[in-house]
DNA sequence: ATTGAAAAGAGGTACGTTCCTCAGATAGGG
DNA sequence: CCCTATCTGAGGAACGTACCTCTTTTCAAT
């Protein structure tokens, strides 16, 4: 009737249930032959093993830390929100989650940080920090310890980061630059602003955004990033003086935080109607911004997915268990005012 | 140390385990007072119950049947594949899954598979079936045989069905209309094409593809609805008379099934190049066309979000559990040639 | 043929929960 | 006060798996 179980298969192998056991959980003191037949038994009853039992039985606790950048970004907010609620619904089962916020601007605080977890409590690590040659060699230290390693949203490449969940930057940049073509009617400059570009998703978007904007766009000119460094005061200034100096100005294309000091800089200018406004990430202040028209579309990525997708992926790695690498590609996703969830 | 069990209540509340089994269950012979003081304790202790544990000494099966539409369409067979998918990986544990594929144009034909499923071999059910008044009839029955109901994709309101699991079509059409209105350049007539008005999601979408054309792009004419009702050679014909007879059509906005036919007429009268084409369900084909460039947007949902969606609900709904509608609720994904997956 | 290590078997306990039985306690009505 | 119905307690078996110990078998080298 049900699902074979190991007695199952310790029957139709013709061998003893610890045999099977042992064959299972790749335990030594097998021959190669009778892990055939145990193998050939699973396959012909189908069994797969009942993952909840045995970790039940194995009392399996995965102790996972979140390493998130601290600060009033809404963005890190939102992720934060979604582990919690991960947390508490059964896709976080027998998983203890720490949360760790660190200053994104500060690699050695990032360092310390990462040197001061107790590895031999910690199964796990996901992280979303800024790639630099510090953080990488503190995050292969990690990896050396036995960690399993997750990069979030922004990857951390050669850092021996066991996967990376999180959009392809690139491809969201030419999103952006596609949504931006199709939107403006006529010809004229786009307004590029971003916190930084030291930061790897940052350089990509703009990377693609480029691309397809010289390649599909040849109307639009696609003006210099705009970096504000965290100084609010700073950006609402250049805005306000890009504003005005340009009259051809048809598009502003905000790549990273800082959404709400960008609009009502664009607001004070007066200027915010005849602007297409493209964003990042959906945050509740572009949620209002969306359905007040002021903002055309958000190219976003589901926080629930990304912190879902991770916590798989590290109990996987933990597991040595392969990662479905098609489930866990996050989608980019366009938020426009008709579709709002 | 790690979560509390049944075993702490009962110390904590200073009860045996059985009592706090009948409490947790609400199984009767249990004094109002001590039904207080367990839930105190299940409160202050912070109590979760396994769930894996406990489906595992229940010997809990879930039997759900999932109702499809049968034919060639590429949707219910990519919905087909992600419950597949959902069987063989632990979303679906511990629950048996039967797919009935029904024609969904014949009302009786429904009906009678409907009736056909034994009830007592079936704890809940899904359904992908056009709304009709027969067939609300045969949903309330199984209802009041104790089954759990889920309608997929189009709402079978009135049926007395326990959730609704799928897009708001409404805000479908909605934004299908914003995307036409902001990708056209200039002022001319769309053309909307849909298998028949009669489905019930259809309907909705032309209902709120209007409502935005109307208020918000006056420039933009909607043509009346094209429909021809499973005829390929039909709509072909329509396609090319309509192309031909109206010069002035600047975009096509195909609601429903049959997007490979429509997308080949159009090739044929050559004219497809100048088209705004939008469709519905991310299909291998209508990525082909995104990639091509023929198509400029597919208004999709994630089938596997759906079909994740239908089993949570049902399980839910058979355990009396609550339902979050917020995870539940389906997004309207946008999908252009730069964010395909 | 003997030896000894490797391989396999047998049987147990545990995980957190459900669900069962049976016995003991408590309360309310006569 | 006892009687009876209702509550509550104590304990155990089971679910599928992991992992432990202790035996027994197998098989090649001697």
């Amino acid at each position: 009737m049900g699902r074979p179980t190991v007695h199952d298969i310790a029957k139709e192998a013709g061998v003893s249930l610890a045999t099977v056991d042992r064959v299972l959980n790749a335990r030594p003191g097998v021959r190669e032959k009778t892990i055939a037949k145990v193998n050939k038994a699973v396959e012909s009853l189908g069994y797969v093993r009942d993952t909840y039992a045995a970790n039940l039985a194995r009392q399996r606790q995965y102790r996972f830390a979140f390493v998130l950048p601290e600060g009033s970004s809404q963005f890190a907010n939102s992720l934060k929100a979604a582990l919690q609620e991960a947390y508490s619904s059964n896709v976080a089962d027998r998983t203890h989650l720490t949360i760790v916020r660190v200053p994104p601007q500060d690699p050695h605080a990032i360092v310390r940080a990462l040197k001061s977890l107790n590895t031999s409590r910690l199964d796990g690590l996901a992280l979303m920090v800024p790639e630099t040659p510090q953080v990488r060699d503190a995050v292969a230290r990690l990896k050396d310890a036995g960690l399993a390693i997750v990069a979030l949203v922004s990857d951390l490449p050669n850092s021996r980061r066991d996967f990376f969940v999180g959009v392809n930057s690139i491809a969201a940049g030419r999103t952006a630059a596609l949504l931006m073509g199709r939107f403006v009617k006529g010809e004229g400059e786009v307004l590029v602003v971003a916190d930084s570009l030291r930061s790897r998703d940052s350089l990509e978007r703009r990377l693609g955004f480029d691309a397809v904007m010289t390649s599909d766009y040849s109307n639009l000119k696609a003006l210099p990033t705009v970096e504000w460094h965290g100084d609010e005061a700073r950006m609402e200034r250049i805005i306000l003086s890009s504003v005005a100096a340009r009259d051809r100005l048809v598009g502003v294309y905000s790549m990273g935080a800082g959404n709400m000091t960008m609009l009502s800089a664009l607001r004070k200018s007066g200027r915010l109607g005849e602007l297409v406004v493209l964003t990042h990430e959906l945050t509740p202040a572009m949620h209002t911004a969306l359905a007040q028209n002021e903002v055309a579309a958000v190219i976003a990525q589901n926080v629930g997915h990304l912190v879902r997708s991770a916590l798989r992926v590290l109990r996987n790695v933990c597991d040595e268990l392969p990662i479905f690498e098609a489930q866990e590609r996050v989608r980019i996703e366009i938020v426009l005012r008709e579709n709002l969830p």
